[in-house]
DNA sequence: CTGTTAGCGCCTTCAA
DNA sequence: TTGAAGGCGCTAACAG
């Protein structure tokens, strides 16, 4: 059907690997042969099957991508900006969206990107089992999400540092009851809620705050889960006069949760977020801003790195930086608390 | 390294041709026998190269899917939902991000993805070139925006039924002096901004009204051009009372130059969207509601069916409902004008 | 600088 | 029901 290598070698009179290597900029190849080649090349519409070339080279110029969740703001911009530096470099995108417990164990039990791809990139936490299973394919691996483990490089943030600094926020706003919205931890193996979570339990206790376990709750990470959360904690008997949220996402389901109830940020309850989602701006959330782009990128290229240097050790852990970003949700709390 | 087919066949005792039918399923292998082949593939963690299964075969059980960017809500959602349906078919999805015009170009010139894929999802508008470049992969191609197109499985709305809706619909409210931010067809080759303001004149004219070119702007489809263009809007010596924004993104945007100017929805500017963006209930915009998802999932479906079929005639155009869906960000104009 | 010779790992006839 | 042989399209030695 398609023209192949011989087609082209037999049109220009030479032999299939003179095709190759003047294709693939090789040396040894003279300029005017190497001309005619790309001229017919070009006329023909030949592309290297590139199936027969891994075959045959053993490298598949493919990274395989594994993401909880492409449509959530998040992940959809780590991938963003990540197969930006990967097809730069000339690398196809292998897309896996492990959002279900059983995709994700397909996955992992199959493990269908053996043999097909020179690196993986997580963007989710594969627990021990996982871990191995991805170590066992022999290739780089990075992900941009959850602590350090062998095998891995991680590109993260400073999870405490940025809890911190939002509940300190908070209480330097002179709050005393600041509830939080947390995402489960549930099948993900993630411990950012659990570090977070021990953060702002950490600020807590320097400000001589006591903890109250009904100001805590599970908001799954989305928007309505956001919703619910904010919702069961303004139906406790004293609510908080501040709340951090562990995303942004979670942030304007809280926000959301408060207009139906016929309240406001901040006057009656502040509310900061977590992420600086593009969005955040929008509906003028505080925030603790991290650079979610940048990551994918900087894990996508010392991943590339690691496939033109295979000797170098990779380095493990690459930190980025987190700021607060202020905006309109949170202020002093009321005189009188709320009502 | 990792086990291939042969070290499978010496294991149990047979020939490379029956671990191959045994493990794909197909007839011609006693039950006892592949059971012991199922047992001892399982153990070795043998999985069949892709290269040298697509080489052979000729089929490579890929998708390649198009989107121009990952990162916004829209291709988000809808490349999350093609995946599932790809993954849970057996296939696998490359990904490519064609955003800038650069990367675009190359993709196409060297079409990385000839005999490399069953199937291709553009989620971006090919021009006619671009279009008769996929066409000569020689296989099926759906898409889920713009017009119809040779060759192409369309799946999409109804654009100009969705605008009239929310233009009349401020009409209907009374206003007068409606507004539109529109999305750069640029580089796109979009008939959506085209159609879409096609339906919007059409709409003032059946209103009577007079269309007044300073009451257009345009917002590149993003947030940040969403609030440019509301902010020349509302720069004009005659603001709109009303604005419709051609997606729920450059509609936030136009929200929070209102806010900038210290002006609201709907009590100075009536502001409707389009998408029903899953942060539009959040910030409580007015929109033309449309199934992101299940378009992103009928595509794939169809595409499958191709695949399943190669003789049946693919259908070349569906159409998902829409709806408008009311919230709090419009309202009659005020009795004496904005000022 | 160029051609020849072997595979890469699997699937698909065709025989048995 | 199974095995043997050939080939998918390309690349990597090795010659020349």
């Amino acid at each position: 059907m398609t023209a192949s290598i011989n087609d082209v070698a037999q049109a220009v009179g030479v032999s299939a690997s003179t095709v190759s290597r003047a294709l693939r900029g090789r040396p040894g190849v003279s300029d005017e042969v190497r001309d005619r080649i790309a001229a017919v090349a070009a006329q023909l519409g030949y592309t290297a099957s590139r199936s027969a070339s891994s075959l045959a080279s053993g490298r598949t110029y493919t990274i395989g991508v594994l993401v909880p969740y492409v449509g959530r703001w998040f992940f959809g911009t780590v991938l963003d900006a990540a197969e930006k530096v990967f097809s730069t470099a000339g690398y196809d995108v292998l897309l896996y969206n492990l959002g279900s417990p059983e995709t994700r164990k397909r996955f992992f039990t199959k493990l269908p990107v053996r043999k097909r791809v020179d690196a993986v990139l997580s963007l989710l936490i594969p627990d021990d089992d996982e871990s191995a299973a991805l170590r066992s394919l022999g290739v780089p691996l990075a992900t941009t999400v959850g602590g350090t483990r062998p095998g891995f490089t991680v590109v993260g943030i400073d999870d405490r540092a940025g809890t911190e600094s939002a509940v300190r926020h908070l209480v330097n706003l002179g709050h005393r009851r600041i509830g939080m919205i947390s995402g489960a931890s549930g099948p993900l193996h993630w411990t950012t809620p659990i570090e977070r979570r021990n953060a702002y339990l950490d600020v807590l206790a320097e400000a001589g705050i006591e903890h109250d376990a009904a100001l805590e709750a599970d908001g799954d990470y989305t928007v309505e889960g956001g919703e619910r959360a904010m919702t069961e904690l303004l139906a406790a008997s004293r609510p908080p006069t501040a709340v951090f949220a562990q995303s942004d996402e979670m942030a304007m389901g809280a926000l959301r949760a408060l207009r139906r109830h016929r309240l406001k940020a901040p006057d009656d309850v502040s509310v900061v977020g977590f992420d600086d989602h593009e969005l955040a701006d929008v509906v003028g959330l505080t925030t603790v801003a991290q650079p979610v782009a940048e990551q994918g990128a900087e894990a996508a290229r010392l991943l590339l790195r690691q496939l033109d240097e295979p000797g170098a050790e990779p380095p493990r852990h690459v930190q980025m930086p987190i700021r607060l970003v202020l905006r309109e949700t949170t202020a002093p709390p009321r005189p009188r608390g709320p009502q």
